[in-house]
DNA sequence: CTCGCGAATAGGAACGATTACTGATCACCG
DNA sequence: CGGTGATCAGTAATCGTTCCTATTCGCGAG
């Protein structure tokens, strides 16, 4: 089972300071079955079938230290809750406006944006996302 | 007072149907004294100081109807509401983590992003927005 | 100028996503 | 084994936003 967390994670969280509970790790397991980008409530429910006595609210709370603690990533739309994701680099995700799943961009980088972006402000840049709209080919098909 | 309502909103009423009505001008006008980047409650408080019987939900249908027919954008972060943007190219936006004030980073466009991205996805591409996360200056220094 | 009609509004209730709270449990240290 | 602080489950509360309904508005036909 878990036996295979990946050193770099282990590693953070001992850095941060926070534990890494069973919660935690289920969390994180979620996130890697699904293939897309989960909401909340998806990895609740996925988070459930293992261990029902999980509750909603601690797994908002593993999510917000896994990102906190650059293990996940966050993107917001307008018309969805929050989506979580295990790749944290940046990167583009489209949601489609009929379906609303939301999935990845392959081959396109944010190129020289974020140097760019860093040299015009005074800022300093923690973190830049692209979250992109449209419609898929099957829900472009269906009208 | 209004009577400098650019001819291309006007027409973009027009096309869609909606009518230009005396509180979609309001918020239109609000979005344009504030210079920032400011909530459908900002909007709403800028509005009720000229006409204190608009009702909250009427900012919220003003802001969707002008967002339709693309006179104004709306960009969304975590730990904020949705803030709204008289600019409808495409540009970089960035909220800071300390005071929560949005501004644009100037100068920095999204370079051939668009065109990459819109040949790398089957998806029909119908809008991308860049949301930026840091610290101000003054914050910064703030601590 | 009235009347009629669909669109838009004011005001407030309802909703969904997220956070806050609280007592019980857990992980870890000595 | 106890002690201690972090975390958790369960639930209440909050917040942004949407929905609902009676009323008003804008406007064209008569
Ligand atoms: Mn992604
Ligand atoms: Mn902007
Ligand atoms: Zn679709
Ligand atoms: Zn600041």
């Amino acid at each position: 089972m878990g036996v295979t967390l990946e050193r770099d994670i282990r590693e953070r969280f001992r850095r941060s300071g926070y534990t890494l509970t069973s919660q935690r790790k289920a969390v994180l397991e979620a996130l890697g079955e699904s293939r897309g980008h989960p909401s909340a409530e998806d990895v609740y429910l996925l988070v459930k079938k293992k261990n029902p006595r999980v509750a909603l609210g601690t797994v908002y709370q593993a999510l917000s230290v896994l990102e906190e603690i650059g293990v996940i990533g966050a993107k917001h739309w307008s018309e969805s809750p929050t989506r979580y994701d295990l790749n944290v680099e940046p990167h583009l995700d489209i949601r489609c406006l009929g379906c609303g799943a939301v999935s990845e961009i392959p081959g396109v980088g944010l190129g020289d944006l974020e140097d760019r972006l860093r040299a015009a402000t005074p800022y300093e840049v923690t973190h830049a996302a692209v979250v992109v709209e449209g419609l898929c080919p099957a829900c472009r098909a269906a009208g």
